[in-house]
RNA sequence: CGGGGUGUGGCGCAGUUGGCUAGCGCAUCUGGUUUGGGACCAGAGGGUCGUGUGUUCGAGUCACAUCACCCCGACCA
């Protein structure tokens, strides 16, 4: 029987894609650029979710919902931020359909034209930003730590399955602060809020940094990111936290009365991931046997099959596992018995590593002989026979030792593909092998775009941490002296 | 928006220089045998060949138009 995942190695995207369909976490569907997050898939967004959520609570951070049309003035009002999205923007221009005359059903109504276009949000500065200038008057009002779960729509040109979509599901947090120390430390926290999400619950090695200023965000003074490697070596951005300053607090005069009685502009800053986090999830850790979840994040955690041959064995089985399920679930687990009794052992051995569910159990009559069961883990593949006695403790263990083995093998990886290039020309061969080059820049806009015309690789980060990058040095394509390394990749 | 490609049962595809009743694999349904790594046998159902116009005695096949999707670019917190 043919393997139903393509190999990684002969054609990454397609592999990817493939995976991301056949595991059923998502498809196509009928409007361009935008796909169907299946059950699935969502249950794994949810667990994300929730996971997130509780870390944001723990910083301070309440959620609230800010509408999803932008009023199109609003979006005159920073220039930076709207030349950044201006190109993507959904425009809504009508309110009213009616039947065609001609009878070939529906057309938009010429007289239901709106005053003023509406914006679909690509992101919510703007609409938050002039409701944050109702809520802030006084140092008593600050900080103002809001974030929303919401969807986004950006009119790519081209679009990928989870990583590019033109409509995504999100978080955006929007903090507003008296001064700017309080508020780059928001970002700061924040952005590390993300990298221990990617690192204990993804099992996802990230490298946090500052974007150089190409690469910042439409309207920010300082862009902080966690930069990710997959497995064909491109770098994924996974998540990003802004240091606003005070530009949108001027362009929505939002100020407040200091403790002095003098009026100032209040410091924000911006920060969110998206369901591009499951394209991660997908490219970091799958292989050519499908997904492999990390336990924290996947749905099922535990998958028990039955092994039977008459109609007796099977409910003798099925009593064994109902018991152990109680027992798992009791402890925390999220547990699935497949008593679909239409399929062999052996489809559904393949179906569930498939899906990526980290531990499988299987038992038939050999094993209710013996007082034993047979589990199989994902990430390695391997099996071994066990006895029931001592289950539980073994799952926990086991579970928290392939969490830990992802994360390992991801971060075994990407350190094998990191190295140092002092060279131009070893550069422009070295940057198309994928992999993260530790270079030295000069520090110009000029110098890295130049680099990005000639080999598409971009900063990715000027790292914080994760790789030791400061020293003296001269700059890969200007030679002009450098304090430090950063990070070159082809990326996402 | 440029370059390339693909549209044929639910999915994946074949269909030659136009030709007779449009095929194959998977999936589905029925019956039986199976069941410790993606079962097998027998039978059955399911198609306005993306859409439109044209050429022709005759179009899945040719021409023109059009739409959709995919890949590579350009673009992209």
């Amino acid at each position: 029987m043919a393997k139903e995942v393509t190999n990684r190695a002969e054609n990454y995207s397609q592999w990817y894609n493939d995976l991301a369909l056949k595991a059923d976490l998502a498809e196509q569907s009928a409007v361009r650029g935008c796909m169907v997050i299946k059950p699935y898939g969502y249950a794994i967004w949810e667990k994300m979710q929730s996971t997130l959520d509780a870390m944001f609570k723990r910083t301070g951070v309440q959620n609230a919902y800010f509408p999803l049309f932008i009023p199109k003035s609003f979006f005159s009002r920073e220039a930076e931020h709207v030349a950044g999205f201006a190109k993507e923007c959904a425009v809504v221009t009508h309110h009213r359909l009616m039947n065609d005359p001609e009878g070939k059903g529906v057309i938009v109504d010429p007289d239901a034209r709106l005053e003023e276009e509406l914006i679909v949000r690509p992101t919510s500065e703007t609409i938050i930003w002039s409701t944050y200038k109702n809520w802030i008057t006084s140092w008593r009002d600050l900080p103002v730590l809001c974030n929303q779960w919401c969807n986004v729509v950006r009119w790519e040109m081209r679009t990928r399955l989870f990583l590019r979509t033109a409509e995504f599901l999100w978080q955006e947090g929007h903090t507003a602060h008296a001064t700017s120390q309080e508020a780059e430390a928001k970002a700061n926290e924040m952005v590390n809020v993300y990298a221990d999400f990617a690192r204990n619950v993804m099992a996802l090695p990230v490298i946090i940094g500052h974007k150089s200023p190409n690469e910042r965000f439409a309207g920010a003074l300082d862009t902080l990111t966690i930069e990710a490697m997959m497995q064909d070596g491109k770098a994924l951005q996974a998540g990003t936290s802004h240091f606003l300053g005070q530009n949108f607090a001027k362009s929505f005069d939002v100020q407040f009365t200091n403790k002095e009685g003098k009026q100032e502009y209040v410091w924000a800053t911006s920060w969110g991931v998206s369901t591009r986090l499951m394209g991660a999830l997908i490219m970091a850790h799958g292989d050519d046997n499908g997904l492999v979840l990390p336990p924290k994040l996947a749905p099922i955690q535990v998958v028990m099959v039955p092994i039977y041959k008459t109609d007796e064995e099977r409910s003798a089985v099925l009593d064994k596992f109902a018991v152990l399920k109680a027992e798992l679930e009791a402890q925390g687990h999220s547990v699935r018995i497949d008593d679909r009794d239409t399929l062999r052992p052996g489809f559904k051995f393949a179906e569930w590593e498939l899906k990526g569910v980290p531990v499988r159990l299987a038992m038939g009559a050999r094993d209710l002989a013996s007082g034993t069961v047979e589990i199989a883990r994902r990430d390695t593949l391997e099996k071994t026979t066990v006895p029931i006695e001592g289950l539980g403790a073994r799952i926990i263990a086991l579970l928290d030792d392939i969490q830990q083995n992802i994360y390992d093998k991801a971060l075994a990886f990407r350190n094998a593909n990191i190295r140092k290039c002092d060279s131009w020309e070893e550069f422009k061969t070295e940057i198309q092998k994928g992999g993260f080059l530790l270079c030295h820049w000069d520090g110009t806009a000029e110098t890295e775009q130049k680099i990005k015309d000639e080999t598409k690789a971009t900063i990715r980060c000027i790292p914080m941490d994760s790789v030791v990058c400061e020293e003296e040095g001269t700059d890969i394509y200007s030679g002009k002296p450098s304090h430090r390394r950063v990070v070159f990749a082809i990326s996402y």
